[in-house]
DNA sequence: GTCTATATTTTGATAGAC
DNA sequence: GTCTATCAAAATATAGAC
């Protein structure tokens, strides 16, 4: 990708982090740009195809870094650790993007936000089916497996948002306190 | 409370639950409150101040809403049943709020966000001391407090964001289910 | 307590030169 | 690919009549 299209996404993402998308405007992208705001359309059709874009990669990319770290794992608790590790480290390695990610769906046109939601499922989907395997198994509680799967997701997210880089502990001292925390609640006894 | 002063309340709450703060205008709450927009002015000096009234209000009843819910209540792990049920409870049935408390801290101008993180920490303080309680005395796991009491508190408020009144499961089978959860995760085997 | 009217600023977006 | 100039619409908020 071209340079400054790509500058305009890591301002944006920056902006849309620390303002939110309503309350940042045009010109505040341009201006950290160091271009002017009209030179924003020559790259992107509107502000919102800003949004869609950043939605859209980080989406994917979550997606494909699961399926990633599930290749190859055996076994349903294995599989289960794979998956809240995986969640965990992408939503603090990308803290910016997933913020957005989980509270700016409102920003997207109609039919933006119904691809977006498509690809949340398709995400959530994989992590339930673990969940739901475990359960059939009874290696896991006997718990309704869509509000575990949004238990564990969302106890997830929290991290992305107080999360300092270079703080007291690192990305994978956090993932493996949320993965014993999410499998101790998952197991049965 | 006057009848108007109320109702402004109300409309606000719906719409920025809806659309978010900076997404929705003095005139479109105005429209809905059936009043022209300048006569809001009468009742808040600005559109702010009633996101303050909104924060300030919603943070005050959960804080006595846990207090009341812990009264009489004895032993660690009674106490934290009692403060999760009191937390998704909450949360559910004030559904619109607490995700505009959780998500449009933003909107506030610094004086006013600095009082209401104020008032946060002091209900998080609830949470976390007793959980250090149950570390302390050996019946809650030895993990980081803050992280453990952050992804209680979280994956409750996820049940706010996907929750229908009226729908398969009521309020108090999804608390149950939060509190099963919560504290199968936290105890010692 | 609500109205009409308006001031002021800012927004997202477009046109056309270079 | 970036610029200047500008448009049209919408925002928050205020003034003053009733």
């Amino acid at each position: 990708m071209p340079h400054m299209k790509d500058k305009i996404i890591r301002v944006a993402t920056s902006l849309f982090h620390r303002k939110g998308y309503f309350a940042t405007s045009i010109s505040e992208i341009a201006g950290l740009c160091g271009i002017q705001k009209a030179s924003i359309y020559y790259h992107y059709a509107s502000k919102e195809a800003i949004l869609y874009q950043i939605h859209s990669t980080t989406m994917d990319d979550l997606t494909t870094y699961l399926k990633g770290n599930l290749q190859g794992v055996d076994g349903i608790e294995d599989c289960m650790r794979a998956a809240v590790r995986s969640h965990v480290r992408f939503h603090l390695e990308r803290q910016k993007e997933t913020f957005i990610a989980n509270t700016e769906l409102r920003g997207l046109t109609p039919e933006h936000y119904a691809l977006i939601v498509a690809k949340r499922d398709t995400y959530e989907q994989i992590i339930q089916e673990i969940i739901q395997r475990g359960c059939a198994a009874g290696i896991f509680v006997d718990e309704d497996v869509k509000i575990l799967s949004y238990a564990i997701l969302t106890q997830c997210n929290a991290g992305a948002i107080w999360y300092k880089p270079g703080g007291r502990l690192t990305v994978d001292d956090i993932a493996e306190v949320y993965v014993r925390f999410a499998l101790q609640g998952l197991m049965v006894r």
